[in-house]
This record gives C-alpha cells, structure tokens and sequence, in this order.
DNA sequence: GTCAGTGCAAATAATTTGCAGTCTT
DNA sequence: AAGACTGCAAATTATTTGCACTGAC
C-alpha cells in the first residue's frame, strides 16, 4: 500500500517515463500470451479469473497479497470471490507459473516474475522491492541428495533508509519495544 | 526416510548419538547464557518467558511456528498465553536475535539460529529444513544504495524426495489439480 | 516505585472449505 | 456431456489489541 511504490530509482529516469511505460505495457501483454499459451500446452484450463489474476501480479510490480489482487480485480470483475484469489494463487504456484514471497505478518505476497531476480526485505517494516543482482543469479544451484533444488531464492535483509533512521531515532531515547 | 530429522550425515555416525546428543544440549545451554547476557548487556529485561522461548527456538531444530512454541511451553508454564509468545518473538526479531522464517500458508517459523546457514524448502509440501553450504555464506554482502544489508537470507526452493514422486504420480494420471 | 512485560479474552486478519451452479474443453 | 473452476458464505487458523495486574530493575 504504502512504502513499496516509491522506490529508488523513480529519481533517476524522467524523460523517457511515457516511453517506458508503452515498454512495459508491452512486457505485461507478452507475458500473458504467453502464459496462457504455456497453460493450454499443459492442459491447465484457461478461465478469465486466471488470466485476470495472471496479469494483476504481472502489472505490479509491488508484490501484491492476496487481499490486494481481489480488491484490484473485483472491481472489474463483479461476483469475484476471494476463495478463487487464494484457489488461483496456490494452484499456480505449485504449477511454478509465479512465485509466493512470504512477508511479516503472515501474508502472502506473489509475484509472476520467475525470471532470476532478488528482493530487498527490510527486517522492520516489512517493505519489499525487487533488485537484479547479476553476481548472484549467476551462482550456480547447489547439489543436495534427497533434494531437487530447482532456484535460489536469495532475500537481501535488512534495514530500508527509513527504519534505518527510525531505529537509531529509537535507541537514542533508550531501548524501544516496537 | 522422511525429510527433516534424518539428515544425510545421520546415516553416517551412529555410535555416537547420545554424545552428540550430549553436546547439543551444552550448546543449548550455551546459547540461551548467551542469549541473556546480550540481553541484560542492551537492557532488555530478561523474564522466565523469554527465556524460555529464546531456549524452545534453540531445542527445535525444526523451526517451529509461534503456535508450537506456544503449545509446547504452557505445559510448563501454566497461564502463558499466546499473546505474549507473539509479542515475544516478534520483539525478538526486530532486536536481530532470532530470524523469521516464513512459510507457506501465512505461518510464521522462527530460528534461533542467526548463524549463516541456508534453508531447503520445499514447494509443494512446504517442508523445511536446514542446509548448510559455506560456498553460499562465504558470500560478501552486495552494497546496495538506500539500504543496509544485514544478512543473505537464501532458500534453496525445489521439491523434497516425498513430493518429487508424488509430483510424477500425478503427471502421469493427467493434469493435477493440487 | 516505575514502567516494561504479561494474561486474558475479545477483535481482526488471513486463509480454507463445502456445496451447488457455471463454464472450458 | 464431463468434470474442472467458481461464487458464496461459513469455518478455521493466525495474529493483534486493550486493559488491568505483576514482576524486573
């Protein structure tokens, strides 16, 4: 809701905003075709509830939870229950079509981006942003009997600039509790 | 074999099982004087029920949920509540002595060990367990700009022994459903 | 003595399930 | 037509909160 959207790198592009904008328009719609082409060679059903929540996670690149995909798509799509958000969801990530990033508070976060990427998770907030660190998706899976590794998940934890201000803040007047 | 308790090595050493039982129960000890010593060294007030969550997380080597951890200590201590197992881990967690680990299904895990080590999960079942492959914590931490890194939290995630059969099983009779 | 920490019970949030009806193949 | 997928509403499960009381320092 919040923290996740404005992030970074918003300072450093501007011109082009329009222009990057019409690209990744065009790297959603890829995205599904080939989706739903990757599910019809599997045999999954194609419904308008699947390719709906297919391309909510792939327009967001905030992570959406559960509760998020449903209220964005309900609009859209009256009658919508939210048993098919989490049906939808849990069903594609055993098919491996997204993945299920897990966040304080136990709610769920997805994201359609298989591609190697990693996430920046601040141990305090819970604020979650994605980041390419090419050196590590580089690294090769490790072997483990008994085990069939099929990605690294690789999570960088830590403190965003915010809880990083915050805490010192905190420690300063003495030991916080929250 | 089922999947966490009997790791590879188990097969291995088998004559020494009560000394290595032994030593894990001085390592426990060791942590949890540890634990309250960094404790009383910050300020944190050290009470019977941190304690004992701090020395529940540092037995169970199976990451268990705040729930288990709950169930587990109210038989000795009559009258703890669930409450406080709550706002105990989470205050724990924030004060970096103990990780969260999260799962699916929205629950929490908890480990109390902060060492680096890796977790093998598995996507299907959920399973999890530790691994430990210096290769990967002997990674330098990625400078990153607007935010301290602290730790790399990696998940090895792919499918255990039990789901990769069960997986095939359902392959075969058509397209699974779950 | 002070205030952080706790218990209890009630409130929220998150996720799952049963069943009848609908839509994809 | 068959049965996979969905909606609805109720059930579970997980986590949080308010408030009075107790215990660590």
């Amino acid at each position: 809701m919040t923290l996740s959207e404005l992030d970074g790198n918003s300072s450093q592009v501007r011109i082009d905003r329009k222009e990057a904008l019409s690209r990744r328009i065009a790297e959603v719609d890829r995205r599904c075709s080939e989706f739903e082409k990757l599910c019809r060679s599997r045999g999954i059903r194609v419904t308008a509830q699947r390719l709906a929540v297919y391309r909510a996670l792939a327009e967001d690149l905030a992570h959406p939870t559960a509760d998020s995909v449903y209220s964005r798509l309900s609009k859209h799509l009256p009658g919508l229950s939210q048993a098919t958000i989490y049906r939808t969801l849990e069903f594609f990530e055993k098919q491996n079509l997204i993945r299920k990033i897990n966040e304080r508070g136990g709610v769920g976060r997805f994201d359609a981006n298989v591609d190697p990427h990693q996430h920046l998770v601040c141990r305090l907030c819970g604020s979650l942003r994605d980041i390419s660190i090419p050196r590590l998706h580089s690294a090769r899976l490790p072997r483990v009997s008994g085990f069939k590794v099929e990605e690294l998940d690789i999570r960088l934890v830590g403190l965003c600039k915010a809880c990083f201000g915050a805490k010192s803040e905190m420690q300063k007047r003495k030991h916080a509790t929250a």
